[in-house]
DNA sequence: CACTTGACCTGTCCGC
DNA sequence: TGCGGACAGGTCAAGT
């Protein structure tokens, strides 16, 4: 599920809600969910206990927690993960759970329970268990390379056309599309915004970089942060998995111009998108609005 | 070295 | 109704 907007949508949900807040228990109901920072299953998760909630942070998909005690929790949520957090009682705020939001938690794709002092929980949910929770001491943070590959921030001022460029220039030979989901290359970027900001740069995606112009570039730069900040706006794309902090879905993708909306009607000019496989990836694009690969 | 494919998992949907 | 295959937000390691 989750590209940077999602999980910037759930960093904001959780900064509300557990910040200043200390973890009372944690039950690990996926051994292999929860990992020491080489990616062994942690047997000394009771070390978080009493840990009070510093600051949540994101940097590309990566979800990352402060806690006192020289602790940091990291997650990345993968394809199927949810971070849903609710008051005691296992009721959701604002009242019943509607239509759009889950059922009563745990359920069976519960992989990790936080429990606070307040008495509210949070659950990592994962349907498919690739996602994972890494736990590492500040130390051992800043000394790990964890971080050092992954390109900018594309929402921060960081971002320029000119990194973009050099960025891309390291991979003349791919198509554009495969180059932007690389974490390399920008951070944050996945398989739906990917459509998305070539579509707003009217750009083919299988265009191979080094065919770019310098235009093409500076449209696909706009592109890349008008796609991540309308999804941020609408709170997310939901397909099926993705829910916020309070088990809501997103509502991106009913706004999308391609992603998902194989033989419907292009909203520019419309004509039929169209779906093909670009790496294996399911990729939509407008044959009409988006230039081919000459 | 640059790039592609398969593996990791579970669930759903579609065609036969 | 059942069964096999393709596919689904991501990222590695292994293979070409």
């Amino acid at each position: 599920m989750p590209e940077l907007p999602e999980v910037e949508i759930i960093k904001l949900g959780l900064q509300k809600k557990i910040i200043g807040q200390r973890i009372k228990t944690i039950r690990i109901l996926n051994p292999k969910t929860f990992q020491d920072s080489n990616g062994k299953p942690f047997k000394f998760a009771q070390g978080l206990r009493g840990q009070k909630v510093l600051n949540v942070w994101r940097r590309a998909k990566i979800l990352g927690i402060d806690l006192s005690g020289d602790l940091i929790l990291l997650f990345h949520l993968k394809m199927t993960g949810q971070l849903v957090w609710m008051k005691s009682e296992n009721r959701f705020v604002g009242g019943h759970p509607t239509s759009d939001m889950l059922g009563n938690l745990p359920n069976s794709h519960t992989r990790v329970i936080f429990e606070f002092s307040d008495g509210s929980k949070l659950y990592f949910n994962d349907q498919r268990r690739f996602g994972w929770i890494k736990m590492s001491s500040k130390l051992e943070f800043r000394s790990e390379k964890f971080f050092e590959k992954l390109g900018p921030e594309p929402l921060e001022k960081g971002f320029s056309q000119k990194i973009l460029k050099e960025n891309l220039l390291k991979h003349l030979s791919m198509p554009i599309k495969v180059a932007i989901m690389d974490q390399t290359v920008v951070a944050g970027v996945g398989n739906i915004y990917a459509s998305e900001a070539l579509f707003l740069a009217q750009i083919h995606p299988g265009k191979k970089v080094g065919l770019l112009s310098d235009l093409e570039i500076k449209k696909l730069h706009k592109g890349i942060i008008k796609s991540l900040q309308d999804g941020i706006a609408y709170r997310g794309s939901t397909m099926t998995h993705f829910k916020d902090t309070e088990g809501k879905k997103g509502d991106f993708l009913s706004h999308a111009f391609v992603y998902r909306r194989e033989g419907q009607k292009c909203k520019k000019c419309k004509l039929t998108i169209k779906k093909f496989k670009i790496a294996g990836r399911g990729t939509y694009f407008c044959p009409n609005c988006q230039d081919g690969v000459k």
